[in-house]
DNA sequence: TTAGGCATGTAAAGTGTTACATGATTTG
DNA sequence: CAAATCATGTAACACTTTACATGCCTAA
């Protein structure tokens, strides 16, 4: 499943030029699969080339000729193929926790900032989650649900948890994780 | 903050050879910043080139040669600034959560199996996070914690709303996600 | 008048994944 | 006897990111 598969199942929805996609991206996509004009518009051109999709050129004033992909009868085979293939990979990359993990190198001024950081960040992607649920389909909701709550989970941790990192009781080793349960 | 960058900081712990890094990536780093050899070895050698890292090779029997690599002067202030670089990402590229997205195109068996394996993968995490907790430093325990918690939280979501997706009620609009609390 | 939206793409660089290639020792 | 562990790496491939390149229209 990689940015041209997600394309082709975007245009299973309704056709659309490059441009509206990366906003589906932006509003839908956004917290698990993230994709910038230079993953979605070599896609659209490899999904045509492979009759996955057919393009309309639209001529229009002061602005290059809107694109609008449609997919083909092939295509939605190949996505529901696609859709079936086993085992979707679900994949973190964090350079957050990777820093972190070495918090006793970082100063806490630092380490205040990255933490900080990281919840508004986390709060953030809730509120635009929160924007965009409840008006579209039942995976959509799903996913988007589960955004929030491990979000909202992730939050609640480091602001639980950030004194454990900063602060004189660094190195008490009596003091407990805090697993906040509700 | 790539592999290179990692393999730098666990060598500011102790000396190892890729063999034993690549360990370390599985137990401490795998639930966020997975890393095979194919990405160790050439880091490896990389910072060796720049003179971040030393080398010693250690003949032995029946075996290649053991290279310890042993950060130097350079190595360890290249870390701190790497560890003050502005922004560390976190990011997610889950296709499991694109393929959910598109539920209402999978059948209800399939369904059932991915969000059956996700959630044992998740449980299975938990496991292994649990099992490295409490021994290290501060920064590896509040990483630890984190994962675990992240993860418990995706699990329960996903057990306590997959009924949105699977079965008979499938298009009932009153339905609400559950965002469990506790 | 300035920022943002609309609309297209390419090219190069960076990174990671996967498969390949080797081979003795130890454990079950 | 088979599988896992120890131990090294390379090469090809896939994919994404970032920067570049263009340019009008509209709303604040």
């Amino acid at each position: 499943m990689d940015v041209k598969t997600l394309c082709l199942g975007l245009l299973t929805v309704h056709e659309a030029c490059g441009y509206d996609l990366k906003k589906t991206f932006e509003s839908s996509f956004k917290h698990f699969f993230p994709a910038g004009y230079g993953s979605i518009y070599p896609a659209l051109a490899d999904l045509a080339e492979a009759g996955l999709v057919s393009c309309r050129e639209i001529p229009q004033i002061g602005k290059p000729d809107r694109k609008v992909y449609r997919i083909t009868e092939a295509g939605e085979q190949a996505f529901i193929k696609a859709l079936n293939r086993t085992d979707p990979q679900h994949k973190l990359r964090s350079e957050f926790l990777a820093t972190i993990y070495f918090a006793d190198r970082i100063d806490d001024e630092r380490l205040a900032d990255l933490l900080d950081a990281r919840v508004e960040r986390l709060r953030e992607s809730i509120a635009d989650i929160s924007a965009c649920m409840d008006t579209e389909s039942p995976g959509a909701s799903f996913v988007a649900g589960f955004g929030a709550v491990v979000a909202e989970a992730a939050a609640k941790y480091i602001e639980s948890n950030r004194h454990l990192l900063i602060g004189s009781d660094n190195h008490d080793k009596d003091m407990h994780i805090k697993v906040a349960t509700g």
